[in-house]
DNA sequence: CTAAACTTGACCATTTTAGTCAGGTATATA
DNA sequence: TATATACCTGACTAAAATGGTCAAGTTTAG
């Protein structure tokens, strides 16, 4: 299982934009600044979720990046996976060679696993950018 | 967050030891056979699941392990903790030294990470061992 | 007394993480 | 058209975590 602080960065780096993208483009360098995330660092952050689809870029003077879809229909789900976070609990998941531990059947666990890494998911394909926004309206820095 | 092999491996070798403790101590040479692990990790893991009170040893020949509690009350929760696999989203979580990323108050995604760490941890304090033991009657290696 | 099995702690190679750094390209605006 | 702003790309790296191994014990059944 993986869920490690680039995919902390990027809910929060679009929490971010998701507040103030409605008048600019929102650069990295502002994120950077509120958020206390290194520019170069969400640099390699914003490529994946631009090529993932979840946000625009816009170059030049001004430009900056802004959501490419309503944020209601970014689910937690998507930005793991544009960010590489795996919800992955076992390695034994690739049935094609052997089962388990190289043995021919599966571990004895491996339902566990299964159920873990459903449960895991549900939450995050519940759960949209809209959803943490009005978590946070209170609590807004 | 944390779950990795060691916790995979402290379950494997309990679902093994759950099975074969009623006739007699089971060694960690028995158990490294039937499920693919090599003796010195077991070691390691039995070292700190004993600590936990999850398991007894018995020493000298014919000696081995048994579980210490009825496989019912070993919660997956305890397991974990014992190996010190934290099931721990983020690291804002010690309010004592400011909030997170060195500001006043809070990450924005924090809410979160607090609800996903209660999601999953749910999971873990309902599963048992016996609960595993029954999952995997008919799968039996 | 000796072999089986637990006990303890040090050690280590590899991989992953969490970034940095350098050198671009595109474009708004003055 | 000059230039500053901001995106873009890929290579690089220190530090930590992972997934173990190795060595040198101690304990106890038979």
């Amino acid at each position: 299982m993986k869920l490690t602080s680039k995919g902390r960065y990027a809910v929060m780096a679009l929490v971010d934009l998701a507040r103030f993208d409605d008048i600019n483009p929102v650069s990295l360098r502002d994120i950077s600044l509120r958020q206390g995330i290194s520019i170069d660092y969400l640099e390699q952050i914003f490529s994946k979720l631009k090529k993932n689809e979840i946000v625009k870029s816009i170059r030049g003077t001004q430009g900056g990046y802004v959501l490419n879809k309503n944020p209601n229909d970014i689910k937690l789900t998507n930005i793991f996976h544009a960010v590489d976070e795996k919800v992955k609990t076992v390695q034994c998941k690739k049935e094609s060679k052997k089962g388990c531990n190289g043995k021919a059947t599966k571990c004895i666990t491996h339902n566990l696993w299964d159920e873990l890494e459903i449960h895991i998911n549900t939450f995050f394909e519940r759960k949209s950018l809209k959803d943490l926004l009005n978590n946070n309206k209170e609590t807004r820095i």
